[in-house]
DNA sequence: ATAACCATGTAACTTGTTACATGATTAA
DNA sequence: TTAATCATGTAACAAGTTACATGGTTAT
């Protein structure tokens, strides 16, 4: 259901075609919602069928420019509105961790160490886009582009709390062996 | 995949049935990798007919208690050493927050209230279940006990987190209205 | 002309959810 | 004796992935 939401949220922005909603979900949107090309386009078709967006133009090579309908817009927030049914919480990462005790300590520390690199270099990563979307933090940015930023500021601290509860982990080992 | 190894690591730390699994997961498991009854059944004979669990013993009421095996082990440290296969991350509380520009701000205020709510509850939460497990940060403690704190506390930190996010982000709201 | 990109679609498979179905044992 | 709990299973469906398939357009 939530991909649904997903692409109904991009066309809430700005109207556009299958493809140019692909290139959001391999920028920006595959951060908190990934999807495949193949599961995006039948989406669509889902979602015209079910008069949420409709085709306002076809263009060369067939492409479909989809726009939201009122109906779309009523859904969305509806979705917004209630997180009651969300899908629940999955995190291999995390079920990896709860289960650390199961190989030896050597490779659990080894573990530990990636997880903090990884957590510095998907800081880089997320600067990176930050830069790369020119969003600002002026007074004058719309809603979009305030909780664009705010959704990859969250990320930015949740891979430096990341980083340090490794680094932290690790240095409790250490005190462990001695 | 990551459900094969969520009930092949709960009967690395000690062997049980389908039922005494399921009541694993509904406590501690649920946190990081939820599963259904119907799909914990069918997953452990899948385990059973791969060789990676045995059946040691049949009880009362057609009650079969699963032991790991040799390559059942291999198979779990090989998935823990190698992250590269991991499901791809997905959020639907994420995702909502990303698309929070499409509803009208005072509800989106709302929202950012009720998820620094939420956040606190959960740290209260997590604070008592450590407290009644018993389990000591002292250097005897052993590894089980030691990176089930440690998750204990990730779970802690992130939540604080997120707490600081949604209050912060409020406070830029306000700032913006100005 | 040919490589890169634009643009959409379908089929087979895996994973996860919901609902239903069956029956044994234990405690009040 | 009857309600709660123990204990497992199956079928239909929904969501997501991988691989394959087709062809138009633009830039070098």
């Amino acid at each position: 259901m939530s991909l649904r939401i997903a692409a109904l949220g991009l066309l809430a922005q700005r109207p556009g075609s299958g493809y140019d909603l692909l290139k959001l979900f391999e920028n920006s949107m595959a951060n908190v919602w990934p999807a495949t090309q193949s599961q995006l386009y039948s989406e669509l078709n889902k979602l015209a069928d079910g008069g949420l967006i409709e085709v306002t133009d076809i263009g060369p090579r067939g492409r479909k420019v989809y726009r939201i309908t009122t109906a779309g817009r009523a859904e969305l927030h509806r979705w917004m509105t209630d997180p009651s049914a969300d899908p629940p919480f999955r995190s291999a990462a995390l079920l990896r961790l709860f289960l650390l005790g199961q190989i030896p300590q050597e490779q659990a520390r080894r573990h530990l160490e990636h997880t903090a690199e990884h957590a510095q270099a998907e800081i880089a990563r997320l600067l990176a886009l930050r830069d790369s979307l020119g969003l600002t933090d002026s007074p004058d940015a719309d809603d979009d582009a305030f909780f664009g930023l705010a959704a990859l500021d969250y990320g930015l601290r949740l891979n430096a709390m990341q980083g340090e509860w490794a680094r932290d982990v690790l240095t409790k080992l250490d005190d462990r062996r001695k």
